[in-house]
DNA sequence: ACCTGTCGGTACGGCAACGTACAGATTGGG
DNA sequence: CCCAATCTGTACGTTGCCGTACCGACAGGT
């Protein structure tokens, strides 16, 4: 596949003109994004940005204690890296890869010369960062207020949404991680949602068998995060793979 | 005291070359910022930009069932509305004024023409962003980690940064609003800080009597948000009204 | 001086998630 | 083929906050 049709997989770069685009090519480079690959560390400059454009990345936030929550997710609608255009050149979180896939990096420099030169980047990233504070401000509501198998839904679907296909690697384990529980607490509300007949999952690997209904298990901030995205990145922006579309 | 000067203790107005802010001055007006005022609607086009000198705003995300989190608080050291950057022309979140100031306006027109003029103002502005969306982010980490007393005490102090003197005002209703939960929670955490000699309150002013020890009784967050705060705004940015420094 | 509304202290049972722990099931490597 | 590691289910008592409720203290208006 060319470059170029890689490079519209992801909805930031396929957001802008076809010309920016292509002049831009040649400093992007198409390499895999393998599970835990740190793509951005707290407190170091960022070398590069990345636009996956499949698999998907978490932001966390890790307390005095060890503990972490994640205060985001990152996949083919959006970049990791944004220090590098809000000018901070570092940030105090983390971002890893946390399912596998292949993504499109640009070094630093490059990366700050074409932000210089190409105004429409520039203005699709920082709609970009709008939406991505609305996710991380949603989240932070939903921590309060939803129960755990609400969030434990939304986080499936948000998945969902950024993998082909409807299997993905995932241990309980590691979901706490993420929601920042017990792994038994995970446990519990996964198989919930299992008994609902809403997922499937063994041994790490999940399935999801009724997208509907998971929607339906979730808490409004999915709806509401999905809404956002839609507004702020309308036409080129779609979270879902276009090729994969669900019920097209 | 001439606009100038006022303009001078907005600590994103502060960081601009002398000669940027001198020519954007005309557009800038002073105004009170009142008790409960709106400066920004869930989905409403913002129509000015906010540079608070004294007083404090907060962001909110409410959901569905009607409760509500505080998300963000913004005061002397930022600035209400960017959306307006970000391109997004509203916002999700509902921001209004939680202690009572002033402020200087510069219409949304007026505001957009200047960005695009001076790209002093623009980089300034995204450092900001890159601050606020980690207060955001330590912000929900904070919730899920840390008891009702460490969040209390940084709340307090987040306030008490962006407040000319100790006191102010603040009922445990208002309070349990801003860090979602019930008023009789916040009643037991202030009284713990107040029976320690941290702070004392009375029908809704709060005295902060020893902002060491509050700083004792608060989570990292607060520590961490400030560090990142100085950080990025580095210089032309303190959070503290420079004129009103703690032991100086 | 009273009345009314606001503010804060406190109490009760309830519940979701906690920390910890153990055991069964499956898988992969030697 | 067996051992070791991994993944998941489940259990126990504990804790922090919930919802609700009631009461006393105080302030401001009339």
């Amino acid at each position: 596949m060319s470059t170029l049709r890689l490079a519209r997989s992801n909805r930031v770069l396929a957001a802008l003109p076809r010309a920016t685009l292509e002049r831009m090519l040649p400093a992007l480079q198409a390499r895999p994004l393998t599970l835990r690959m740190i793509l951005q560390e707290p407190g170091l400059p960022l070398a590069a940005v990345v636009f996956p454009l499949s698999g998907v990345a978490s932001m966390l936030s890790t307390a005095a204690t060890g503990r972490s929550v994640e205060i985001a997710t990152i996949g083919c609608e959006g970049m990791v890296g944004l220090p590098l255009l809000l000018g901070g050149q570092s940030d105090a979180g983390e971002v890893f890869v946390q399912v596998a896939g292949q993504g499109l990096f640009m070094h630093a420099g490059p990366f700050k010369a074409w932000l210089a030169k190409e105004p429409a980047l520039m203005r699709i990233l920082l709609l970009y960062t709008q939406a991505l504070l609305m996710q991380v401000a949603q989240c932070s509501a939903c921590t309060s207020y939803h129960t755990m198998s609400e969030r434990c839904a939304r986080w499936l679907l948000q998945t969902h949404d950024r993998v082909r296909g409807d299997e993905f690697i995932l241990t309980h384990e590691f979901l706490s991680l993420m929601l920042g529980v017990r792994r038994a607490t995970v446990s519990e509300a996964a198989n919930e949602l299992q008994v609902s007949g809403l997922i499937r999952y063994h041994r790490g690997i999940v399935t999801v068998l009724d997208r509907a209904g998971l929607e339906q298990a979730a808490c409004e901030c999915y709806r509401l995060i999905n809404r956002e995205f839609r507004r702020l990145l309308r036409g080129g922006a779609k979270l879902k793979p276009s090729a994969l579309e669900p019920n097209p």
